[in-house]
DNA sequence: TATGAATGAGATTTCATTCAT
DNA sequence: CATGAATGAAATCTCATTCAT
């Protein structure tokens, strides 16, 4: 009789709003931005067509939204190595192994990521948001790289990067085909070349 | 044996067909395959709507059609170097500064491509040949690190190939925003890595 | 005989009822009836959405006791000079100084009334209410022409009517413009054809 | 076989535009805008939903160019008084008599644009659009009452043209009821105002 | 009595494709 | 071979109303 409090309100949304959210990301993820209707998100959230709209402005927005929230935990590996406090050559260790993991863990969304970086006909924030992250995330890297005392710590930087998101992409496009991609192998290698650079305590 | 206007029929066919895949290709880049209407199209290439179906039976064909053409043009740096019987180190050059170059001259169509292969929602056979281009890629560059002597070829062509597009992911990233991506340096990088399997025959 | 709560609750009703109305009133004066949402309407009166079905059956409903109340208003002039027994001149003038008094307050609650009495989508009780109280004005205009001593009163008061109404179309049509209506002397004007008329019971 | 020429789908075109047009200016009149759909209007054009934005943007777009028309409309009559080189009193009967016959006429028409003149939430454009002819309208009566040598030709024009509008909101408004709107003698009433002007070339 | 999340019917809009000329 | 007006299926979006609490 008494109406719901506004807590109760406020996690009923939240739940609601998850649920539209990742029901979206996991068909987006899979059939694309345009194939994938309101209709099938509806349904396969459970709700109806309309309600989208109480948390959505459009589909635009949701994918807007979505595509924030994932670019934010796109750059989580890094931060983690940083906040870790181990010597550098550990950090980077950390840093390609929590990637890797996140990528297998998740290539749907990764793939959706990729794809949007590429259009064009992505909403401007988002645009803007992607070469920001790339920013953040090189300026750690370089630091990193820095620490560890490689020369052209800069060129390293870029050149470790292009390779670690080369990797990935790689893998990305084997999935669902008969290939199978070395990761493990490939993960080695690329630590490999810095390998010269671990023993910084002895 | 047939009459010259049927030669020339021909050739106009191939003309205003070339015109309208160019076109198409240039606005999928730019917008997005969805995004980009068979009347955009039309307009930009100057003919009527009617007329593209003369020539692509849909929408989805002319998207089908264009990117085979594209995935061929992808193989082309390498097979260019097998042809130019250099020794392998050149044809690693070769291949690297071809690519770059393809690359830098028609970003939008690399863009596309990328896209694509992302994109689970684009039709059964276009999913189907960039495997199998990237297998034939990956089994000359097999070859070329075997003659050149590095050792496992095989982990080393992934590697060299995920680098490669990992270079190119950021480059065409990079493109439109502030960033400005040290190709020339990362190329050398790149390259510099089997320098020293490059005095080999002498 | 009921409980003091009862009456308590009842005066509650009454005003949550009065904002709810006139915060509508404002809304659909504004941004007119079909634009203007229920939900912008129950957060503008600061009153849950659900809580305005316990006042109104529906948004129609809503617009027809708005309408109702704000038609009775529409007389007030009228039945105000009737009631004041001032010379018939006299009356004439509070009539024109009353209602363009009324119209100046509340320019927005003309505007609507204007509106909906053109709009046969509006509901057909309303259609039938302007038409009725139309005819209750023309009588007591009749009648205080007669007592006037105005030649052929019947389309003396159409013509005074009409004139009337007129001005306050323009004088509305203005509002927010950079017209700046001489709704003054437009006044002085009307009057003035019946100035010979005002010195009858000398 | 061979396509139709520029002349033919020019006229195609201006055909089905002023269909779509004319069919939306009667449902529009009649039913008010928004309670008109779409689907009513093309049903009752013969024409599929979607033709109807291969002419107008929208249906907002729709309304804004019938009204620009319509509005155009509104000053003819005063525009051909003053091209007939009439004496002033009879251009003003002119006046007075095709802008009565337009109205009764296309009732509708006029219920539409008064309705829309006054809703704030009607397209920028036409809320533009109506003070400025008004302002045109009232320049050539201005002139028009000055050429007469009626005392305060600007004032005179304001009144005029109130009680002129007055008449039709009255008439539009007793449309459809049972109210039988004396016309002709209200006509009559307001050109007896000015009779005395009448005899400049005796 | 009061709340606002949720519904769903129905509106607007898009656009690949067809087809008469 | 060439045209673009016309179609219609399907998409997005709106919002009055309901209802569990």
């Amino acid at each position: 009789m008494a109406p719901r409090s506004d807590e109760q309100f406020e996690q009923i949304r939240q739940q609601s709003r998850k649920n539209i959210q990742e029901t979206a990301l996991e068909l987006f993820a899979r059939q694309g931005y345009h194939s994938t209707t309101i209709s099938q998100i509806a349904k396969a959230a459970g709700v109806s067509k309309g309600l989208m709209y109480n948390y959505f402005a459009s589909k635009d927005d949701l994918l807007q939204k979505l595509v924030e929230e994932e670019v934010e935990a796109g750059v989580f590996a890094l931060e983690l190595a940083q906040q870790s406090f181990l010597p550098p050559y550990q950090q980077l260790e950390l840093i390609v192994e929590e990637t890797i993991r996140a990528v297998q863990t998740d290539v749907r969304h990764w793939k959706l990521l990729t794809t949007l970086s590429m259009q064009e006909e992505v909403m401007q924030q988002v645009k803007e948001l992607l070469p920001q992250k790339m920013k953040e995330s090189m300026a750690l890297m370089i630091e990193l790289f820095a620490k560890m005392g490689v020369p052209n710590p800069e060129t390293e930087a870029w050149f470790f990067g292009a390779t670690l998101d080369g990797l990935f992409l790689h893998y990305l496009t084997a999935q669902g085909t008969d290939i199978v991609y070395p990761l493990e192998s490939m993960k080695q290698k690329l630590l490999s070349r810095y390998v010269a650079y671990k023993a910084t305590n002895s």
